[in-house]
DNA sequence: TTGAAAGCGCTAACAC
DNA sequence: GTGTTAGCGCTTTCAA
């Protein structure tokens, strides 16, 4: 099928350009009978608008650029599906694009994500990247970041307060009793989160005059977090163990359980992202449950109000997170 | 910053923009000093050239659309993850779409794709869609397939023989031992999978002369897998169990396991993908390794090679799998 | 209600 | 080696 552009409607309809453009865009202004006309001339030619060009002579494009870490859809995967319910029903669609530390360059990325010239940007990443933040806002994209509360003239955030989560959960424990010592699992792909974690413990464990920095490092030699709890969970000096994914946690339950450590009776354990494997693993791993669909879904929605010059009354907007204990924890 | 064009580092390296365009394009027929001098003008100016003006000249956009069944990024992540490494190499980007049966309408999807003048289209789907492919190649899409042989002038796929496997599999218990029964968990999101391995077996019990069709299927009232299996394997009539997907598998597992039924003695489980679930879960989930990352890598890099209309020798590329015993299985 | 024409930012002959 | 110019396919004033 040849290429069939505006033009080739125009003529099969018999009118100009200007009304065919006029119909597709549902401009009321168009007599009934010429709409039909040219509605017939598209169907028998089988026209679609070239978006290219409508991007072009629009300075729009109705595409937004999602940048997430290396594509780990594992975790990822819930925040794109909220993003990309929201995103149909504004008609935006989404250009994928990941970086692999190391591997790319994240100059490129935000390059390409420039020239794209998309209508706004959504970015879920760990790491904070100011100077791509900063270089992105200086060609006036509208971004929105998932995960940590940041905001500015043209960027908004959607994230859960995990500091406080992990405060709260640790001042329970202290407060059941004070010799419950909660340590945080270090992910490396996940800096920030860790930092947040260990800081909501370190909080707590201060206020009670606790010594101890509850954060549990993985030496680089390890390769996987199953490996080092083999080698050291008997020791562990931690009974409560907060993971960021739920792939930390089922190591740490692994490892316990073949050393004979029963959890949840001698170690509880719990992560902060919920999958379906939570309740897959045995025992059933308790979980903060981040509700991962409504940040990517929210991030989308306060986006597009950016995208049309609506105020946003709330450019740090907090979600909470919803506690669901089940086996690994004794509650 | 204000919209910077060609025009405005040509008017400030004092060229005209055809030599701008020539330097961006890194075209050779230029002088050094007038090179660097253009140079200058876009690093002073912050220029980037306007990807879809480029598009919109070059009738080329340089990225592709990604076609995904709803965003079940659980099983489809490595794909795109092999996708996007192979696409990144030859500086395509890639639109996400997502189709979520009943909610989207797969015409407005494969509308938006033609709007969108990608230069060529994968799609991971278990239905075939025949439709929607041949409206696809009416608008001249290069098109690969991943997970089921088809091809036309326009199609490539690439995909892994399941029922072959499967078949294989089947053969070989049936050998070590003629009562044997295996059966195929069915799985409602991949009819066209299920539908492979129920062929495999049935394949090899009609050669023994064995009277069974091999197929688990699972009643509409039951929401979750695990449900029918705790409500059933006691009485199930087959002690070899093969899912599509790992939760499927996990689901059967752990209903025998509280049933007292014992994996891998009184019962083996398989399934298809390899996620990182499968050495997680206990008993370890063994499983086909059905090599997901590189049926997207080798998706792409096919689809770029019809793109450049390099002659594709074979159009249905079959992958081969690497069966992974683990615990769940006898071996 | 409709058409003519300029412009969106870039590429690629073609001419100099 | 560099500039001029005609598109690429569409939207949107401005006239008619």
């Amino acid at each position: 099928m040849k290429r069939v552009t505006i033009y080739d409607v125009a003529k099969e309809a018999g009118v100009s350009l200007a009304t065919v453009s006029r119909v597709i865009n549902g401009l009321q202004i168009v007599r009934e009978e010429t709409r039909v006309r040219v509605e017939t001339a598209i169907d028998k030619l089988g026209y679609k608008p070239n978006a290219i060009a409508q991007g072009l002579a629009l300075q729009k494009t109705t595409s937004i650029a999602l940048l997430v870490p290396e594509a780990s859809f594992g975790y990822t995967g819930q925040i794109i599906n909220g993003l990309i319910d929201v995103a149909k029903i504004y008609k935006y669609s989404i250009v994928l694009h990941t970086m692999t530390e190391g591997i790319v360059d994240i100059k490129d990325v935000v390059d390409d994500i420039i020239k794209s010239r998309v209508d706004g940007v959504i970015i879920y990443n760990d790491k904070l990247m100011m100077n791509e933040l900063t270089e992105l806002s200086k060609y006036q994209f509208p971004i929105v970041i998932i995960g940590n509360p940041i905001s500015d003239k043209q960027i908004a955030s959607v994230y859960v307060d995990i500091e406080m989560a992990v405060y709260e959960l640790t001042v329970k424990k202290l407060n059941q009793d004070i010799n419950n010592r909660i340590g945080i699992i270090q992910d490396r792909k996940n800096d920030y989160t860790t930092a947040q974690m260990v800081s909501g413990v370190q909080r707590a464990y201060k206020e009670r005059g606790i010594d101890d920095n509850g954060y549990i490092e993985i030496p680089q030699e390890y390769r996987r977090s199953y490996d080092y709890f083999t080698d050291t969970i008997e020791d562990l000096k931690y009974n409560f163990l907060i993971a960021n994914r739920d792939s930390q946690a089922i190591s740490a339950i692994n490892a316990a359980n073949e050393k004979g450590i029963s959890v949840p009776d001698d170690l509880e354990v719990v992560c902060l992202i919920d999958t379906k494997y939570n309740s897959m693993v045995r025992p059933r791993l308790s979980s903060f449950a981040i509700p991962s669909y409504d940040l990517g879904a929210v991030a989308m929605r306060v986006l597009t109000k950016m995208l049309n010059d609506d105020e946003v009354e709330d450019k740090e907007i907090e979600l909470s997170y919803l506690y669901t204990p089940r086996q690994s924890t004794k509650n």
